[in-house]
DNA sequence: GCCCTCCTTGCAAACGTATGCATAAAGTTA
DNA sequence: TAACTTTATGCATACGTTTGCAAGGAGGGC
């Protein structure tokens, strides 16, 4: 047993060189009849090219490395699972690295990643240091971040319209008749989180207002928890509280509701990603929706080109969504 | 660039041979000096080994297949970061495969799988043909069933101990007054489901009670909360429903709530797993916790040491886990 | 000082595939 | 039919490692 089939022992049954073996099953040209002979020993024998070796040879893997972080974040394995059917589909498939919340332990991450003969990675919602980027490069690794940007890393990143949908939802709650309007922002360590941040102040200012509050959530569900807690507890509290992301906004809505205050009658919540349970009645969270799909295609096309050894200058791809109102946030009049 | 420096270059820097240089890295005997010497060397150079090509010779890939069927079921994005970050630890990776809802694709699955020579594979709530589970014996590739199980498979499983817990939310929803007791079962399909629904049943005949429905809800979320309404439509009620999974009961609880129930004062919910969300306050949902930290353990003990030669006879292993009483159901008298 | 043992090291052969090169066969054109 | 082009095939090498084998050197016991 353990003892797999190879090429040579299919040529012999077939009668022909290990050679044509190969290239019937690599697609290269053969005649007919020795396809034939070469399938029919093959599928006799159960016959399978190893990958590993094909890998040695071609210097291409097939695997595409993923880091991933916040896996308790719905988004995650949303996207996770997008990713890898659209792989699977290309004839990739995904080795997935799980890192531990600490920044500093991903550099042995990105090296076992390299280890693996990968042919791209894609990083969500991680940052690499630069002398980790240059590690990928100097290997001829194409990088992608996944909604995540990292500014002047030289990586092509996939985001969504970050600003822009900060500045929807936070016009959304002006327009509404907020005024006392608090962040709950995402880690201010990751340019998402800085982004919609920014989102959220720009419509602000726009608007003459000041903000409630601005407080960094890390995007935890205790801290935000907490944060919410705090704000609600002063003499004067916010009317609407736009969150970093949903994940944190649940844990708003869970807090504030114990409190005994009435979501959206005492104030408003707003989040960000539109992940399924967002739509689920016990939240029916108003949110930016990210198109999951439309981040995956891009990313896939980004990844899959570099790779193809198409020179891929490092492109910034922005998608946007809308604002997804549902009853977490008082109403549009008139609508 | 792409050109990764090989063992080779390293002993002609350090002015050995390249069988040194493998046995530094492998950890096989070396002298000190030699190996001060080659690290020195490797370091300069940025060498790491390349896994696929250890992989070819030494016939063990340090890759664990993980197929996983429902990562909107928050239960498995928590065991896969488990077992990914447990992996990890021991110098494995999981290469992921997901599969479609069909059960037909699966063979294609095992196929990539088994190409990619990993050293094991774990199924996630997922079924084998006699066919597949036939191919991985013969590959001589370990497979472990993780949270269902496949009598008559021949193959090692890890799950909780289905009948036992579903005996025991039964149990407490009987001794809380309840007599009209509802079951929407997982798939019918699984194990885990029939068990689950055995445990349901075993209570109820023991307590002299008929159920009042037993449906099968096919873990979907649609299809339970279509379900919940239909057995909150009639003239005569459930007093409570015990759900095959989480995943399900918050569709049913979203439901029930919406049509104007109170939960639990209308009907008390039980549900099987104890995902985090189980836990927030928006849910608060009674239900039997599924260990998973100890399953990961045991699964990862089954396979790895059948991964190492030892001959492990198929082994069928049933964790115990605790009902966890919350808000969903009427709390025990006196308690 | 001799023999034996143990540790270290280099050589060379694997692992299973892809592919350049050369040759043979087949088809095309005049 | 001859010359030339295209297609198919086998041989041999390469990918980057691990590992059995043999040889060399160091050290210990007598």
């Amino acid at each position: 047993m353990g003892a797999r089939t190879t090429s040579l022992q299919v040529a012999k049954l077939a009668g022909v060189s290990q050679s044509a073996v190969s290239r019937v099953f690599s697609g290269a040209s053969a005649s007919p009849e020795t396809a034939k002979k070469v399938r029919k020993a093959a599928k006799q024998l159960g016959y399978r090219p190893n990958v590993l070796a094909r890998a040695m040879i071609t210097g291409k893997s097939r695997i595409i490395g993923l880091i991933v972080a916040y896996l308790d974040n719905q988004f995650y394995p949303e996207a996770l699972e997008r990713l890898s059917n659209a792989l699977q589909a290309k004839g990739y498939h995904i080795l997935i690295f799980t890192v531990p919340n600490t920044t500093d332990r991903i550099a042995g991450v990105v090296e076992d990643l390299l280890d693996y003969q990968v042919d791209g990675i894609i990083a969500a919602s991680v940052s690499l240091s630069s002398g980790l980027t240059d590690l990928c490069v100097k290997a001829g690794i194409p990088v992608v971040l996944f909604n995540r940007g990292q500014p002047g890393s030289g990586l092509s990143s996939v985001t969504s319209a970050n600003i822009k949908g900060a500045t929807m939802a936070t016009q959304a709650l002006i327009e509404t008749g907020h005024s006392r309007i608090a962040h709950i922002a995402g880690w201010e360590g990751s340019l998402t989180g800085r982004d919609r941040q920014q989102g959220f102040e720009d419509a602000m200012a726009c608007a003459g207002l000041t903000p409630f509050a601005i407080i960094d959530g890390m995007y935890n569900r205790d801290t935000a928890a907490s944060i919410a807690r705090q704000l609600m507890t002063g003499d004067t509290r916010p009317d609407a509280i736009f969150v970093g992301n949903d994940h944190m906004a649940f844990a708003v809505m869970d807090e504030i509701r114990q409190m005994g205050f009435s979501i959206p009658a005492d104030v408003s919540v707003i989040g960000y990603d539109d992940v399924p349970l967002a739509s689920w009645p016990a939240y029916d969270l108003t949110t930016v929706r990210q198109p999951v799909n439309r981040m995956v295609e891009a990313t896939l096309e980004t990844l899959l080109s570099s790779i193809n050894g198409q020179e891929v200058y490092p492109q910034t791809i922005e998608i946007e969504g809308p604002l997804i109102q549902r009853g977490s946030s008082k109403p549009i009049k008139g609508s």
